[in-house]
DNA sequence: CCTGAAACCTGTCTGC
DNA sequence: TGCAGACAGGTTTCAG
């Protein structure tokens, strides 16, 4: 559910403050703790801590859906999956006891100057990686969609090899880094394009207006500071925004015709029938 | 190369 | 009211 405007934000968050979290640039590792071993996605809580303990955090980024903590010597990689969050606070409350650690956190990075970082999942799926190359966990990603040198031409040329569905297609990490469901579908709403239509089908001219619409929707998802759905509230407003996405049986904001769902490899898909119909250019 | 299903999880909602 | 069952979502793994 996190995808990548609302991993943004949250990297955003932790290099400048926002919400309930603030910065934790230039902190230093005191203490770990891990109430749920395979949320740590290999190694041991022994070995976490004798690599974190005492290195200082020196800077946060995102790639993909993945929010990229860079250490001294070490990267602290966190993957959200779908019902993960961060959250930063003091490890102190107001009344002078130590705060309670809160029911789904997973992982807690406590700081040497009294906060510390939770790593909350609910539902466990969301994974953390130590390594000191990232790309040992990274290296398959894909482009980011919002990197100038993805251009209309190579991405056109990127689409024209695949003959694989639109949907499943932008859900593939390797493909595009950081789209996600909710993404995917508002995308090809905008775009105009059914969700099963072949990639290598499309024309230039479409393609373009795919990644036009793939940045257009994450643009505005970070603007919005990302989209609170389900009970995962994360202070982001796109929810308000969706124009097909979980509005089944609603009108489409274009046309009026009735949004519909279905299933597109396991996932839900939201369209509408009348706006993004599948198209033939080999005719 | 591509598709589909199952597994990993828990909270919430639906229906009996 | 209670309880079983379906469902949601991101990714990996395995079979075809």
């Amino acid at each position: 559910m996190p995808e990548l405007p609302e991993v943004e934000t949250i990297v955003r968050s932790l290099n400048s403050g926002c919400g309930n979290i603030e910065p934790i640039l230039g902190k230093s590792v005191a203490q770990v703790k891990l109430t749920w071993k395979r949320t740590l996605s290999r190694g041991s809580i022994h070995t976490l801590r004798k690599r974190l303990i005492g290195q200082t955090v020196q800077a946060v980024k995102r790639r993909g859906k993945f929010v990229v903590i860079q250490f001294d010597a070490q990267h602290l990689l966190i993957h959200l999956r779908m019902s993960g969050d961060l959250r930063v606070e003091g490890s102190v409350g107001e009344n002078g006891k130590p705060r309670p650690l809160q029911k789904h956190d997973r992982l807690v990075l406590e700081f040497q100057d009294g906060s510390r970082l939770a790593f909350n999942d609910t539902r466990k799926f969301g994974r953390a990686w130590l390594t000191e190359n990232p790309q040992e966990v990274l290296g398959k990603l894909g482009t980011e969609p919002l990197d100038p040198a993805l251009t209309p031409g190579k991405f056109h040329q990127m689409i024209s090899q695949r003959k694989r569905q639109l949907k499943p297609l932008l859900l593939d990490q390797t493909f595009l880094a950081g789209l996600g469901n909710i993404y995917v579908d508002e995308a090809l709403f905008v775009a105009q394009l059914h969700p099963l239509q072949i990639a290598s089908t499309l024309s230039p001219r479409q393609s373009e207006g795919l990644l036009k619409a793939i940045r257009s929707v994450l643009r505005k998802g970070i603007r919005c500071n990302g989209a609170s759905i389900d009970w995962v509230y994360r202070g982001g407003q796109f929810q308000n925004n969706f124009c097909v996405y979980q509005r089944e049986g609603q009108p489409c904001p274009a046309c009026g015709t009735t949004i519909q769902r279905m299933l597109v490899g396991q996932r839900g898909t939201h369209y509408c029938p009348n706006c993004q119909q599948i198209l033939n250019n080999n005719l």
